[in-house]
DNA sequence: GCCAACGTTGGC
DNA sequence: GCCAACGTTGGC
């Protein structure tokens, strides 16, 4: 059982799944598909277990940052979206038999009190060495360590 | 909309 | 296998 968990950060772009919307559906499911970078595949594929707590970040906007929590409940299966001809994520040289990328599932949580933006983040000298704050950096899928999703939740008011 | 940082592609 | 060119991401 005791399997240690692992924390995540998830970026969305609001233009393809808001957190409005899922925040308008609580306990909903969201099919995280669209990944097309290999660092990000690999950790969902290899290392995103079911129950992991993630915090769902929006890039994009006006107000970057950590609006909510989520966790993740279904382990990678592959990414249906790179086989459909009409989809933005489209990749033809993927091959059905040996898929290239591969998506989870996370289950909406809910909403921080208040966003936790980027400059707070990059303003908070707890939070310094989070890869999200540090310059660059673009993974859609990063590792977090326990102490800074903590910290992240603190400032969000949503004490765990 | 600009631009810096980074990832990927492709010529050699 | 190197590296320049190109495309994309994402903060501002």
């Amino acid at each position: 059982m005791a399997v240690k968990k692992q924390y995540w950060l998830i970026k969305s772009d609001p233009e393809t799944l808001s957190f409005d919307e899922v925040n308008a559906r609580p306990n909903s499911t969201i099919d995280w598909n669209g990944v097309r970078n290999y660092q990000a595949r690999n950790f969902m594929r290899d290392e995103l277990k079911k129950g992991d707590p993630v915090l769902f970040y929006h890039s994009q906007c006006k107000d970057t940052g950590v609006v909510g929590l989520a966790e993740v409940v279904r382990e990678s299966y592959p990414d249906h979206t790179a086989w459909d001809k009409k989809h933005r994520y489209y990749d033809p040289k993927t091959d059905k038999d040996n898929p290239t990328w591969y998506m989870v599932d996370l289950k909406w949580k809910k909403a921080f009190k208040r966003t936790v933006t980027l400059a707070e983040m990059k303003s908070t000298p707890a939070l310094k060495s989070m890869r999200v704050v540090q310059r660059g950096q673009r993974l859609s899928v990063q590792p977090v360590t326990k102490k800074d999703f903590d910290q992240v939740c603190k400032l969000g008011g949503e004490n765990q």
